[in-house]
DNA sequence: CCCGTCACG
DNA sequence: ACGTACGTGACGGGA
């Protein structure tokens, strides 16, 4: 039998967006009403193995309705725009899919629903409706079901009629249902009804008497009340409203059997688009051969593993004038080189290692391409250097220690994805197979498509996957090799080339130095003090018990709430989705009533002391005693650098015990610790960039920035600020840097929102041109659809542009923060390049190690101390020219509590 | 794999 | 009426 599908394409499409939560991919378009579209149109397919399907859309030109009644639909609130631009985006996916989408001008979806229902029974079809409109229920028969979605917790069900479902649920037909509207008359499609008539009546009514006409007839016979004079009086009305409720059966569309049978929606087309929708969910969708790749270069990636075919290779390479190289390095278990593809234009070739072809060899090839002036592009030039430095020699080794990665192993190279990370920050990857889909428009098999559930080093162990490998290292050097100049382009094109020429790429050999450098730990003193925690901890949990009455796990939000709340009885109410909220900013209001509470407290702080820093900085110390994070330079959407395994830029200071961790990072002997950070570096960027003379004076006064603000907030002479005027003027500045919002500032300092809004009044009496500064921000950003930094590094902000005024908000936020942090960001990473540098410059033993956003620790030998501050101060405080004064702190000590 | 929590700037 | 401060990463618990 055969059986046609037909959807109501807006009406699912606004179910999905509202019913699910709102996605976005990196380039900010809206995609959540794609997805779940897609998702409930797979699931119908699914269960009712459509043989035909079509998709019907309105078109936004009116109806034959409106010529009727010119109110129709007429207060309809418009769409929203994130729906609105996924309409074209859906109906460009079901076309890439095959499906046929139908709209007919002058007419609604659901005449086109209606008119195609009754031709595909007719054509002997079983036919299937797929609408979140329940006005369709009037097209149900025996032959014709609607389906209409509903949202659960559990998922989408699916609710299904026929005829004799709908009259054993409603008591009338479904033709009947129209007249019962006309009565009853319809508020979301402004279809009016009879003055007085509810549901209610107009289903008694029609049940009893059949139809409107029906009604009228026998008006006579019903007892006299105010609706049945409101009936009459109003029959002219009912009859249109009849007529604008009936759904048009004869429009102009043909079913054709043909072109809308289903065939096989999974096309290259469709992945292309689900790829760049970042739909990845519905990727695995799509059979393996949907995703033969459609650029031509695969053909001619070859193998190589003769040595001296090799040999040869790269002395080709070596005497091609400004050689530019994609280059990807394949490392498999222990970071062991297992292969090298390099690609220059339409040669590209992966070399295996062997026997004869070694990893030690390869990576002194690379090098010395590098060294001879061939550019090298890689989509990580960091990681790129960590795999070939593995396979240096020690002395070797040594010598990247002394003069730097930048003097010693790819001194001549572009990365790729750091370029990609600048176009757009916002991206969480920054790989080949992103970039290929994006700036070149062709579609490469990804790491799934490759490897399937392997991942890349383990597939490099598995001997029968070589082809999938060689196939995937070509692509990752092939584009490399194209996507550079193109992306270069596009960096210049923005006014960015400045930023990564001589901000980012340098940093790279910078942070490269400073994750070989790493920090020494006392691995003793932690284990120690990992002690000394267990048996508080254990303290504390004895006394929690003992006071709940029960055993349960402390550390399980879940297990804690349902013990404060409900078995001990504290008040304290629920806050987030799962359950009650057992936050500390919560707890701490309890604690004074609820000595069990500060247990928890305790137990809390020294639980995350003893995970995160004890046990999980132990599990990082290298043989030599020594911690290697690696900075991670494509993340933050700002311009930061974060820190992983472990991070860094996170160890304890505020509070004392916390403290104690900063204890067991110590400099190497003969050597002390230099730690310098920036003074109020955000709030100077503010000052500069806003051109405020109030903030400017203050700062070249030199005065304490937070007591001046209090002084000039709550109209207070210097002198008298008091320390509480001068703790909230001081989360007033943090406010204005975050992006100032009464409700944010109120929750931190404790006072009411009015107050707060007194004080952001106050501020920006104070500071005249901050307001204005701000203001200018949002507009900019709003306009151009980025924030940018004072060097031009951007951040887009899509948000602005949303319909949703909390998404809205966030992006006002995002737009006056994401400059002042960002180009604070700029700075600190001119003066990690410039340290760096003139330490190597100048020959000196000392060494950056860490940086902090806006702290670096300098690892110094002793008899260079006094030319190494000299030098962090200077290329500090003069990495940027402002109109008030770099200053930093610079402290020296054994341990990093001290330097600090 | 996501959530809640908490450490830092 | 809505329900928020900006930027990160690691951990444990629980679906």
């Amino acid at each position: 039998m055969s059986k046609l599908l037909l959807m109501d394409g807006h009406s699912i499409l606004n179910r999905a967006f509202y019913g699910l939560p709102d996605l976005t991919n990196s380039a900010g378009e809206h995609t959540g009403a794609i997805y779940g579209f897609l998702n409930m149109m797979f699931k119908m397919i699914d269960d009712e193995k459509p043989s035909h399907i079509m998709v019907a859309f309105d078109l936004h030109a009116p109806t034959f309705r409106h010529k009727m009644y010119e109110a129709y639909k007429g207060t309809r609130k418009p769409m929203a725009d994130e729906l609105k631009e996924q309409v074209p985006r859906i109906q460009e996916m079901l076309k890439a899919m095959g499906i046929t989408v139908i709209t007919k001008e002058g007419y609604e979806a659901d005449d086109i629903l209606g008119t195609l229902s009754r031709k595909g029974e007719e054509a002997g079809f079983e036919v299937t409706i797929f609408s979140g409109d329940r006005d369709l229920l009037q097209l149900c028969t025996e032959k014709v079901k609607i389906s209409i979605p509903k949202t659960k917790k559990t998922g989408t069900e699916i609710e299904n009629y026929f005829a004799h479902d709908f009259i054993e649920q409603n008591g009338v037909t479904p033709k009947q249902f129209i007249d019962v509207k006309a009565l009853m008359g319809d508020t979301s499609d402004n279809i009016p009804g009879v003055e007085g008539i509810g549901p209610k009546t107009a289903f008694k009514w029609i049940a009893e008497y059949g139809s409107l006409e029906g009604c009228h007839e026998h008006v006579s016979e019903m007892k006299k009340a105010k609706v049945v004079d409101n009936f009459i009086a109003q029959w002219d009305t009912a009859v249109l409203s009849k007529e604008l409720a009936t759904i048009n059966v004869n429009a102009p569309v043909e079913f054709d059997e043909k072109s809308t049978e289903l065939g096989n929606i999974f096309t290259e087309e469709a992945y292309v688009l689900c790829k760049h929708y970042e739909l990845k969910r519905l990727l695995p969708r799509f059979d393996a051969d949907t995703k033969k790749v459609q650029d031509s270069a695969a053909d001619s990636f070859k193998r190589l593993s003769d040595l001296d075919q090799v040999e040869n290779l790269f002395d080709k390479l070596k005497n091609i004038k400004n050689a530019i190289v994609g280059t990807s390095i394949m490392t498999g278990k222990d970071n062991i080189i297992k292969g090298v593809a390099l690609s220059v234009a339409d040669e590209t070739v992966y070399i295996t290692a062997s026997a004869g072809v070694t990893p030690d060899y390869l990576a002194h090839k690379l090098i010395e391409l590098s060294l001879t002036g061939v550019k090298l592009c890689f989509w990580d030039l960091k990681s790129a250097m960590h795999s070939v430095f593995l396979h240096l020699k020690d002395d070797e080794k040594n010598a990247v220690e002394e003069k730097g990665a930048k003097a010693t192993i790819f001194s001549n190279a572009d990365d790729v994805g750091l370029a990609s990370y600048l176009l757009n920050p916002t991206k969480n990857a920054y790989t080949a197979d992103d970039v290929a889909n994006e700036m070149l428009g062709i579609m490469i098999p990804g790491v799934t498509d490759l490897f399937g559930k392997k991942k890349p080093e383990a597939a490099l162990e598995d001997d029968s996957l070589i082809d999938a490998v060689t196939t995937y290292a070509c692509y990752d050097a092939h584009i490399a090799f194209l996507a550079a100049p193109v992306i270069l382009e596009k960096i210049k094109a923005e006014g960015m080339l400045d930023i990564y020429e001589n901000i980012e790429l340098p940093l790279v050999y910078t942070l490269f130095d400073m994750e070989i450098a790493g920090i020494a730990m006392d691995a003793d003193a932690l284990a120690e003090f990992g002690k000394g925690l267990s048996k508080r901890i254990q303290e504390l949990e004895r006394d929690i018990y003992k006071q709940a009455g029960e055993e349960f796990n402390i550390n399980s939000p879940k297990q804690l709430g349902v013990v404060l709340f409900e078995n001990l009885g504290i008040k304290g109410g629920k806050k987030t989705k799962t359950g009650y909220s057992t936050a500390a900013d919560v707890l701490e209001e309890l604690a004074a009533d609820n000595p069990i509470i500060s247990d928890i407290l305790e137990y809390r702080q020294l639980a995350k002391l003893k995970s995160t820093y004890a046990d999980g900085l132990a599990a990082c110390v290298d043989e030599d005693g020594r911690v290697r994070s690696t900075f991670m330079q494509t993340v933050t959407a700002t311009g930061r650098i974060s820190s992983t395994e472990p991070n860094l830029q996170n160890i304890p200071i505020r509070m004392e015990l916390g403290r104690e961790i900063r204890k067991v990072f110590h400099p190497k002997k003969d050597y002390i610790f230099l730690d310098a950070d920036y003074s109020q570096i955000e709030l100077r960027v503010l000052a500069h960039m806003s051109g405020d003379e109030n903030l400017i004076n203050a700062f070249k006064a030199g005065q304490d920035i937070h007591r001046s603000t209090a002084s000039l907030v709550f109209n207070t002479p210097f002198e008298e600020v008091t320390d509480l005027q001068r703790r909230r003027a001081k989360a007033v500045n943090f406010g204005i840097v975050y992006g100032i919002s009464a409700f944010g500032l109120a929750k931190d300092i404790g006072v009411s929102r009015g107050e707060a809004q007194e004080y952001i009044d106050n501020y920006f009496l104070a500071y005249p041109k901050m307001h204005m500064f701000l203001e200018n921000l949002k507009a900019s950003a709003k306009e151009k659809g980025y924030a940018a930094t004072m060097y031009g590094r951007r951040r887009p902000v899509p948000e602005l542009a949303s319909s949703n005024f909390m998404t809205r908000q966030f992006g006002e936020r995002v737009a006056m923060n994401s400059p002042i942090q960002g180009t604070a960001a700029d700075i600190i990473k001119i003066a990690m390049v410039k340290v760096h540098d003139r330490l190597l410059e100048e020959h000196l033993k000392s060494k950056l190690l860490l940086q902090v956003h806006d702290e670096l620790l300098v690892e110094t030998l002793e008899s260079e101390r006094e030319q190494v501050e000299t030098l962090i101060r200077q290329e500090m405080e003069n990495a940027a020219k402002l109109s008030v004064k770099l200053e930093i702190d610079m402290n020296a000590g054994k341990d990093w509590a001290e330097a600090h």
